[in-house]
DNA sequence: GATGAATGAGAGTTCATTCAT
DNA sequence: TATGAATGAACTCTCATTCAT
C-alpha cells in the first residue's frame, strides 16, 4: 500500500495558508484547498477528519510554530529592555515575513469557532516566568501579566495594517513603537 | 440613506450584526438574516445591491457610529491624560456594552475583502488634530501618529478576550491599561 | 410571488414513487428524484426539510391512500366471508394496479429508519372493530387480533412475487388464497 | 468457496450482516463493513469481485443456512399437523434468535436488485415433494403449492414486528397463530 | 415595494473501487 | 495475500440571487 505522505499533508497545510490569504477564512473552501494542493478533495479527509478539524489543527500547528519562532530569540540574559525589543521586533518580524501564515492564524483567531479558552500552545508559561523575574526584579512594572502580554503583542499589529498616511518608514515605526513599549513598561 | 422611519431597513442591520455574532461572519446567510429581520430574502435586496455591498454598508455605518460614540466624550478642554483616559474608556464601554456590534465590526474589519485603503470614517481627522495639539503643546510624545493611534486602540482589544487566567478583574484590568498608555504616551 | 405549487409538490411525490420502483430505495437520489419530476433539486427542500422527513411524508400519505382504498369497498352489512374477501381481494388489486405506490410503501415499511410505532394511519380503529364485532357476533374465531390482521394482509403478499412455477394463474391463486384464510378465520 | 479456516471471510460475512442490522441496507458502506470485520476494505474486494456479488452471495448463504436450519427439523414421520408446527415454530425462532440475520435476508430480498427469478436455494423441492405427499394423502388440503408456502412462512412474520397492542404475549401469539395455518391447511 | 418560489452553483462529505507497496 | 492511501463520482444540502405575482 502507499504510505501515508508526509509531503502531501504539508501541501495541504500550506495550501490552506495560502488560499485562506487569497480568498479569506470565507472563501476556503476544501475543493479550492485540495486543487490548490494538487490533491483530490476525499483525500483531504484522509489527512483530517473534517475541515473544522483540520483548520484547528493546522492553526495549532502554525500559532505554536509562531510562538517559538519568536521566542527563540529570548534568552534570560537579556535586560528588560532587550527582552521588550526582541518579543516586538521578532513578533513584526515574523508577520512580514510569513504574512500568509500571520493572516491565517489571525484570521482564525479572530473567529467564533476556536480560540475559546487558552490559547493552547506551550511555552507562555516560561515566557510568563520571565515577566514575572523582570517585575520581582523591579525593573518591570509591577502591572497585571495580561495587560503586559497585550502591550507586548498587540499595538504592533498596527504597523502592519497599511494605514493611509504616515510620514515615516515603517521600520522607522517599528523603532518608534518599541521605544513606547519600553516607555510603557520599564520603571524609569 | 438612512431614513429613520425606514423600520424595514433598520430591522436587517440589526439582524446583520445579531446572526453574524451568533453564527459567525462564515453562517451569516442571506436567508438566516432575512428571518432574523422578518422580511423576505428578496427585500433585501431592495434595500441593498448584494450581499457585499449590504456588508460594507453596514459595516461603514457601525465603524462610523463606534467611533462617533467613543468621541462624543472628547473636548478641547481635555487634558491629555484625560483625553487618553475617555477614549481607552469609552472604547472599552462601547466594546462590552455593544458586544454585537464590535465584534461585527471586528470580524468584518479582519476580513481580507474589505478594509483596503483607509478606513474611510470621517471623524479621525478631528482626533488627529488634537493628538497634534498635544504633540505641539508638548504633553504628548512626538510620536508617529499612526502609532500613538495604534496604542490607543488596540491593547484594549486584549482586555475584552477571556484569558485563562488573570488575578484582577476586568475594570481593575482597563483602569491599569489606561495607565500603561498614559506612561507611555505623556511626556514626564 | 410564484405560489407554491400544487402540481409541482404531486410531480415530486410520483417521482420518488416512480425513482423507488426503478432504483430501489436504495439508489432513489434526491437528484434523480428531481429530474425526474422536472424540477431542481434545490426546489425540493422547499417542499421537504430534507429526505428523510420528505420520504416519511410520502410514506404515510400513500400509505393512508392504500388503506383508506381497500376500506372504501368495506360496509358494516358485510358478512365475515365476504368481509375478508374484500379485504383480501382489493388488498391484492391495489397492490397489482398500483405497483409503484405498493413497492413504496412496502420497501419504506421494511427500512429499520421508519415504522418505528404504530402505523400512524387512521382508520385501522373502525377495522379492528368490526373484526371484534365479528367475534362477538361468534362468526369469527376468537383470536388475538395481531393475528387476524397478519392473516389478512400478509400471505396474499406471496401472490405477488414472481415464483418460478405455478400451475394456476394469479386469479385463481387470489380465490383461492381467500378460501384458505376464511377457513383459518371463519368458524365452521 | 466456503473455507471454515478462512477467517476472514468469515469475518466479512458477519460484519456485513452486523452493518446492515445496525445502519440499515443502505448504510452499509464498504469501508463500514471492513472496519466492522476487522481488515482493509481492500481485502473485500480479494473475496468478492464487488459490493453487488458480495450481497448476492452472503444472501444466498445465508438465506439457505436459514432454510437449513429450519428443515432440519423435519422427517418423513411427522404428522401434517406437526410437520406445520416445526416449520412455523422454527421459523419463528430462527428470526428471533438471529435477529440479524433475518434482518439482512428480509432486506435484502426485498430490494429490486436481487431476487428476480427463483429463489434459487436447494431444499424446497424436498419440501414441495412432502406437500405434495400430504395432499395426496389427503390430510392436506389441496391448494396451490405456492399459496400453501405463502401461508407456511408469511403470516408468522406479523409476530416479529412490533405492533401497538396485543393482549396476549408473542409465545402464545406464536401458538394460535400455529393453530390458525393448521386450520387454514389440514383438512378437518 | 414586497414577497416566497425557484434555481445553478457550489458547499462539505462519503462512496465503491483501484493502486502501489 | 493484504494493506491503507488515493480518487472521481455522487451524495445531501445551502447559497446568493432572480423571477413572477
Amino acid at each position: 500500500m502507499r504510505r501515508k505522505d508526509d509531503l502531501k499533508q504539508n501541501s495541504i497545510k500550506k495550501a490552506v495558508v495560502k488560499v485562506v490569504l487569497e480568498e479569506g477564512m470565507h472563501g476556503a473552501s476544501i475543493s479550492k484547498i485540495a486543487k490548490a494542493a494538487g490533491v483530490s478533495p476525499a483525500t483531504v479527509y484522509i489527512y483530517y477528519e473534517n475541515k473544522d478539524v483540520m483548520l484547528k489543527a493546522i492553526y495549532h500547528e502554525y500559532a505554536q510554530e509562531m510562538f517559538d519562532t519568536i521566542s527563540a530569540h529570548l534568552s534570560n540574559e537579556l535586560t528588560a529592555d532587550i527582552f521588550i525589543d526582541v518579543i516586538v521586533r521578532q513578533s513584526y518580524h515574523y508577520m512580514v515575513s510569513h504574512e500568509d501564515i500571520h493572516h491565517f492564524v489571525e484570521q482564525y483567531g479572530s473567529c467564533p469557532s476556536l480560540s475559546q479558552g487558552c490559547i493552547a500552545i506551550s511555552g507562555p508559561d516560561q515566557l510568563g516566568d520571565r515577566i514575572n523575574t523582570y517585575k520581582e526584579q523591579g525593573v518591570l512594572m509591577n502591572y497585571d501579566s495580561s495587560n503586559i502580554w497585550a502591550m507586548l503583542f498587540l499595538p504592533v499589529k498596527g504597523i502592519i495594517k497599511k494605514t493611509c498616511s504616515s510620514d515615516i518608514t515603517t521600520d522607522q515605526r517599528l523603532d518608534e513603537m518599541i521605544r513606547m513599549i519600553q516607555r510603557a513598561l520599564i520603571k524609569e
